[in-house]
DNA sequence: GCATAACCGGATATTGACATCCGATTGAGG
DNA sequence: CCTCAATCGGATGTCAATATCCGGTTATGC
């Protein structure tokens, strides 16, 4: 339902929140993401294009968040990966007709539309700053204690 | 987003929904939603499998819903061909620790329950019944009119 | 019980998502 | 300006989703 590079990009993403305007290597992202290191550069050079990541070379390099958390939603980076594609017309490979849907591809679209909310109703922010008391699994920067 | 897969199962359905109580072959089904014959005989089989539909052999055999179609709801069909899997433990392939999620995917499966509650929302009856006026595209058994 | 209709199940392409590898390029620091 | 650190980009490998094919099985009707 959602793809491994997005579960990918949302974990580097939000990894590299707890340490804005800091870069981090690679290597550094997928430690502590627990993603494989070369197909997780490829997901950086995603993220690099799209401007929701800015990525420098060399000595001290590495990755950095392009914008603060609060300004990053979900939404954008789902987006700037694996983007949400809308039903906007019958996908029935039918010329002919309007831009309107059928009731049964209506609905499929509410669906994924819904979806877009859901995901544009985060800011990375807003993840890191929930209390998430008892036991803060999986959560950043606490990611020794997540082993 | 959502799979070929599911898409192909819905219109099958779907259109079994307009003629409920009667069966159709592979090849009459095929025609009217546009899914390729193969690969929706290999559909056909999942859902009845899944007991949605049912199947009969040999001359005036064919494929019938399961239920009346106020009983069938839009989310059993995509659970059998394609189940929504929702987030129960942390992704990260971590062992030892209990089924809290963190903030983020506790976000990501709350957009996962989003999807199930709009799928779980409408009935192939409520699908059929439907107003639809100005050209019914994409709609059967207004098929014809489709292409 | 034979011919025909239709689904069933297994074997086999094909395609795109996921993943790896490595040489080229760029930047920092002495 | 040389070395080292790091990303970049292209080539390649793997696997599951999609799609096809066909022989086997079951049911109907004469």
């Amino acid at each position: 339902m959602l793809s491994q590079t997005v579960e990918y990009a949302l974990r580097a993403a939000t990894y590299l929140a707890t340490v804005p305007k800091q870069s981090r290597t690679v290597d550094q992202i997928a430690e502590v993401t627990h993603v494989p290191v070369a197909y997780l550069s490829k997901v950086l050079q995603q993220l690099v294009r799209e401007e929701i990541v800015i990525s420098r070379r060399g000595t001290g390099g590495g990755f950095m968040l392009a914008r603060p958390p609060e300004k990053l939603r979900v939404l954008e980076i789902v987006q700037a990966v694996d983007p949400i594609e809308r039903i906007t017309t019958c996908p029935l490979g039918l010329a002919a007709h309007g831009k309107r849907l059928c009731p049964l591809h209506r609905r499929l679209d509410n669906a994924l539309a819904e979806m877009e909310r859901a995901f544009a109703a985060s800011t990375l922010a807003e993840i890191l700053a929930e209390p998430t008391k008892s036991v803060p699994l999986c959560n950043f920067p606490a990611a020794a204690t997540c082993r």
